[in-house]
DNA sequence: ACAAAAGTGTTTATAATACACCCATGA
DNA sequence: TCATGGGTGTATTATAAACACTTTTGT
């Protein structure tokens, strides 16, 4: 079994560990014009579950959480925000769980651990897809990006973490902006549009997004173009970080 | 030593709680036309710090959170939100904590207890404090309402848990309305104008404010008036709180 | 030169703000 | 009847939405 070697190795740490507490990343990510999700396929190839991990007893509950997606993402800048704390006392199916860790014939220490109840926070994380080149660990077969409207039910209450990452995003955009984390470095503003209407799911209309989005002032505009379609180039656009980060800061209401 | 009967069922029933997980509130109450919070007095005559408590095993976080706002409030219903997770591995100053609470001479059971690394669940609650009488608690002598902007340096990352509620707070009463759990059962447009007016921390125009709040549509009229100055009466007013409710749930924007 | 998409401008509707006016009440 | 604060109306300003017009590019 593959994954012998990694649970006797864990077995060892087990006491670097806080007892009963854990992480989930809800990783978003935005391409072909869709929001993703990140999620794992465990070894049984039948159940899917968010990217987790536990939290060690010298490390903050943030940089265990970065650790965590490091794992997954190679990334080491991200947004990262901590979404909410699940601790419904039932919330996790242990039974299942081990079974599809397939870890009933291991050591008892191992047992036991994933035998207690968790409290799990939540965090969310922003990336752009194209950037990286997901992992998969040592208790799944593999990784993907899946359309946060085609997510399967996976392990646990990791469904409604998803959706409370949705609805943070939903009310975050209205008056904070988004896209450093989600789009590539230069990007046109058609672009943009799109993740913000991908995101409302509604349509915006061209003029008045360009207006509004310039007006606020955190692009950066580029003098080089695109080569492409029989038409007009539009310009390139960054992110003039400094100015975003302000915004963020302030979070000022922006798009109705 | 008066918590010493206390201590002796606390070891007892220990191994009932989950280790290394706090919940600590931030309650909120509106009174003399200022936000104020709610903070214990440790038996040591200098010490200040949030009410919180543990979470049981066999309940869950919110059941927790609940529980523990009862023995201080006395209060079935109110407003009452999960806010953050305060998770940094050097944050409570575990020393000061032995000395303030009088338990060094207590048993090992104990000690070890408060010792450990907590990881705490930072809970924000709105109650209206003429309702009730707030209770102190084991290791408190005595429990009050003081000014937000009059909080001395509490214990551990208190003050930065109570910065954290104004935050969200201030954010929230941009597109959700407060006031229900804040006010008295009936109130006039000029309570609830100052209410918004301190939690802005600015001056609003009177005509306007009661256009927008008549507006929403949440608030009865009532007939009756108030009798006092020497000047026309104002209406009464109470919250339509399925209305109200409503538009918790959608939190449109409605003041700039 | 034409289609397609980008960029800009103008008009219209809607909402926010400032402030003026009248009303009711108790001294 | 007068001062005080309450309630309502109106003019002004700012913002948002709709959409028309012009520009640039590849074919």
């Amino acid at each position: 079994m593959l994954n012998e070697k990694f649970f006797d190795k864990f077995a060892e740490d087990l006491h670097d560990y806080l007892p009963t507490l854990s992480i989930d990343c809800v990783i978003l990510g935005y391409k072909n014009e869709e929001l993703h999700v990140l999620v794992l396929r465990l070894k049984d190839k039948k159940s899917w579950m968010l990217p987790g991990g536990f939290v060690k007893k010298d490390e903050d509950l943030d940089e265990a959480a970065i650790r965590i997606l490091k794992t997954r993402t190679e990334l080491n800048i991200l947004f990262l925000k901590q979404l909410h704390v699940f601790g419904k006392k039932n919330r996790r199916d242990i039974k299942a769980l081990l079974q599809q860790l397939e870890i009933s014939n291991v050591k008892d220490e191992i047992k036991n651990w994933f035998e207690q109840r968790f409290i799990s926070v939540a965090y969310l994380a922003l990336v752009n897809p194209e950037s990286f080149t997901p992992m998969p660990d040592y208790m799944s077969d593999s990784i993907k990006w899946i359309p946060i409207n085609k997510i399967p039910k996976l392990l646990f209450d990791h469904n409604e973490m998803i959706t409370h990452a949705k609805d943070y995003i939903d009310i975050q955009l209205k008056y904070q902006p988004i896209g450093l984390s989600l789009l590539p470095e230069k990007f046109t503003m058609k672009t943009l549009q799109k993740l913000y209407e991908v995101v409302l799911d509604r349509a915006l209309d061209r003029a008045n997004f360009q207006k509004k989005i310039l007006k606020l002032d955190f692009l950066i505009r580029h003098k080089k173009q695109m080569s492409g379609g029989a038409h007009r180039a539009p310009y390139l656009y960054s992110f003039n970080k400094i100015k975003y980060q302000e915004f963020l800061e302030r979070g000022i209401g922006f798009l109705s």
